[in-house]
Order: C-alpha cells, then sequence, then structure tokens
DNA sequence: GATTCCTGATTGATCGGTCAGTCAGTCCGG
DNA sequence: CCGGACTGACTGACCGATCAATCAGGAATC
C-alpha cells in the first residue's frame, strides 16, 4: 500500500522518529527495542508486527531520510551550469547542503549518516545501496567541472569531502572548541556549509597540480611515491 | 598467531590485542567479553581480573594507540620549520601520517580511530582527553604556518581535515570504487598520504582569501553557491 | 466475518559481571 | 633442605538483567 516516505494515520510513523532518535544516540547496538517501543509509546511487539526485525527497522529509517537528501542533492545538481567557473563550489554546495536542511531530518538523523561513512559491514552494505548510485554521479560532476582533474582526483575529492562534512555534522563543539569560540557561540548553518564548500573545492583543485598520483600504469605493484 | 611490538609473557597484551580487533569489528556494544576472551584463548573472568570492567577494557585499548601515535605526531611536528613556505604541508603530514604507520596499530584501531572522531559520549570523552591536547598544538601550528589564517580557519582546518583522514582510513573500497579502479587495485599508503595532504593544505589555504567566516565581527555575506 | 492494528506474556539466548577456588611460584624461619 | 604462609594469575560455574523475537488473542474498522 503505501510505499512512500511520510506517515499515514498510524503509528508507523512515531515508531520509525522513535527509532532515528535511538539509533542516533545508542548506536544499532546499544539501541533497544524496548527502549525505542517506550519512546514512541507503543508495545515492543508492535515494532516486530510493523517491520519485522531491528535490521530491517533500521534500513527503514534510513532509507527514509536518504531517499530525501538524495531527491535534494540531485536537484540542486540538475541546477548546476558544469562550464561556469564556480561549477566545483555549486557541485559541493548541492552535495554538502541537503542534509544540513530539512531533508536531513536533524540533529538525529545527522550522526546516524556520520556514522555510516566509517561504520562497520552492515552500514558499509546500506551505503553502497542507498548512496553509491547518487555518489558516483556527484563524482563525474566534479571530474565535469574541474579541467584536467580526471576520475581519479574526482573520486578521491569526493571521498575527503564526505569526510570533511562528517566530521562538523557529527560533532557538537569539538569545532568550537578547538576554534576557541565560547559554548554559546556556535557556527551557525550557512557559515558551516560555506566553510566545507571552499575547504572541499580548495582540496579539489589543489589535485589538478599534479598532487594526486594514484599508481595509474599497469604494474599491480604500486611504488612508493 | 598474534605477535604485537609490545609483549611480555602475560595475557594481559593478547587480551588488548583480542579486544582491539573485537571493537574494531563489532564497536563496543557490539563486542562481547566472551567473544574477546575466546579471541585472547583466555577466559571471560581473566578479562575482568586484568581491567576491570568493559568501559576500562576499551579506554585501554585506545590509551595505548593513541599515546603511540600522538607521540609520534609530536615528534614530527617538532621538526618542522613553521617560517618555510611549504610549512602547512609538512604540519598536515605529521598529523595524518602516525594513523598509518606502525604506531596506528595496522587496520584494526583504524577503524576505532574513525569511530572516535563520529562517535557517541563515550567516544567523545576519550577524544576529549586522549586527543585534544595535541590537537591543540596542531591547530596552533596550522594557524602559525599560514599568514592571515587565524585561530578560527585553523580550528576549522584541523577538524575538516580530520574527517577527510577517516574518510579513507576507515574505509576499505569505496574510494577505489568511487575512483573507477579495480578492487585488487589498491592505493598504496604513501600515495594516500600524499593525497590527503594536498587536499587539506589546499583546502585551508583557501581560507586566507575570506572564505570562512565566524560571525563574530561585521556581519558575513550570505554562503550560497 | 475477514482484515488490519495492536498488546501482554513469554521465549531462549546472551549480556557484563561476580565468586569461590585451583595452581604455580616465592619468600622465610628453622 | 624443609614446610607452611602468602601472592598473583587464572578458571569454571553461575548470577540477574536484558536482549530480540514470538505468539495467541483482544479490539477496532470495513
Amino acid at each position: 500500500m503505501n510505499d512512500d516516505a511520510t506517515d499515514h494515520g498510524s503509528n508507523l510513523d512515531a515508531i520509525l522518529v522513535a527509532a532515528e532518535e535511538e539509533f542516533s544516540q545508542r548506536g544499532f547496538d546499544g539501541a533497544g527495542m524496548k527502549s525505542i517501543a517506550a519512546r514512541a509509546g507503543v508495545s515492543q511487539a508492535l515494532l516486530h508486527y510493523h517491520l519485522g526485525t531491528k535490521d530491517n527497522l533500521y534500513s527503514e529509517v534510513i532509507r527514509r531520510r536518504s531517499d530525501q537528501i538524495n531527491a535534494e542533492r540531485q536537484a540542486l545538481l540538475d541546477k548546476i551550469d558544469l562550464e561556469a567557473p564556480d561549477a566545483l563550489e555549486g557541485v559541493i554546495d548541492a552535495l554538502v547542503r541537503p542534509p544540513f536542511g530539512p531533508a536531513g531530518g536533524g540533529r538525529a538523523y545527522a550522526r546516524i549518516f556520520a556514522g555510516l561513512v566509517v561504520g562497520r559491514e552492515r552500514d558499509r552494505a546500506l551505503v553502497r545501496e542507498k548512496y553509491d548510485p547518487i555518489a558516483l554521479r556527484f563524482v563525474e560532476a566534479i571530474e565535469a567541472a574541474v579541467e584536467g582533474l580526471g576520475r581519479k582526483g574526482a573520486g578521491l575529492g569526493y571521498v575527503l569531502t564526505l569526510g570533511a562534512l562528517i566530521s562538523v555534522i557529527a560533532r557538537d563543539g569539538r569545532p568550537e572548541r578547538l576554534m576557541g569560540l565560547s559554548e554559546n557561540h556556535l557556527m551557525n548553518q550557512d557559515e558551516t556549509i560555506a566553510a566545507i564548500v571552499a575547504f572541499a573545492s580548495g582540496g579539489i583543485r589543489s589535485f589538478r597540480d599534479g598532487n594526486v598520483h594514484v599508481s595509474e600504469k599497469s604494474h599491480p605493484k604500486g611504488g612508493s611515491t
């Protein structure tokens, strides 16, 4: 019946919201079905009725958000003129902005998202399934936006950019702590996004100057640089 | 089977090695004291005898590696002439190289290390305790190495650089997958380090050009696109 | 009355942690 | 050289708690 991302009157949505919070705060193994049920105000058995297993509940939580985030990413990416001189900045912005916005689901999913990137096998499979397809499109866009970059530089740039993104999306406090700012003087969202865009763009452009060598030619055993 | 650099007859070291592997593969909550004991070839009770609680075992595993990594980082940092034009590259290299080397303990600890950066409360406390002090020294070094960067740009640069680092340290396969490389053609260590250094240095230098605004004085311009 | 939604009660497994006690040395007075 | 006291390393058996998952059945809706 309902393959859509969001609700109808049932408790299903409340369960997914509660599960998102629980997984965010305690991780997959730390989360408890009982605890999620309590958060949602339903019985534990209802979780199994709707979602089956804990694994499937986790997948469903991630699917909802990744669908929204990737749709917004794709929409932003489609608007970019890859011939423009600041095309790279636009591509990076399209990549990093959606997770901060309403599609990203706020702080709760942000931490799950960050965990996915450095996660164990279960998370890896989910990333491959939910995020890799659009990741490849961004890699191609980065390659097209920067002359003389090449596929390897673009792929590497994508991965490093995503790492930079999660380092600020997952952690409250540490960036500000290291920057010497007071507790109640947090970076706002636009400033954060702008900083990541500048950092990643600058980093990727530096690859043009022959800084990235991924032993390309033939020999299976790479020589040291 | 597992001979580590530090070994003195007792089973304590075998326990720490086994725990490192277990935590790396399953995370803190996913790891089991029984499973760790089995890996180490000792009884579960011995873990509690030597280490007390699971929390303490975890801390001990991290302390061993962080001590080595940070000592090596500090040593490399001390050699750098901050007045040199490529001082920034040297600082970044000193920051990212040790986790890849023998002090980093190989793949096993690498994943734990990555998890720390995006981790939950327990991990946060460990990072504050074991990594923040030297992190501050690197922030200062970055600030000193790049003229006109400022403390905020340096702090932000540090955090984003660390994010970039963990994105490649934690994940096998995805970088190569997105770069269009075959499975058995992985990036080697020196190439990886060189790429991160180039990326981070380029990114941080781009902050000089007024790309980083952390609302303190004046008001930032809108950072969109 | 069939279908969907939902729950209380309960399952067996596994969790981290505890405890009494074994075993191999070591130290010491004689 | 002797034994007994003492210690640190180590184990098997076991604890209560908690885990995800199951199931029979109640309540509501069509």
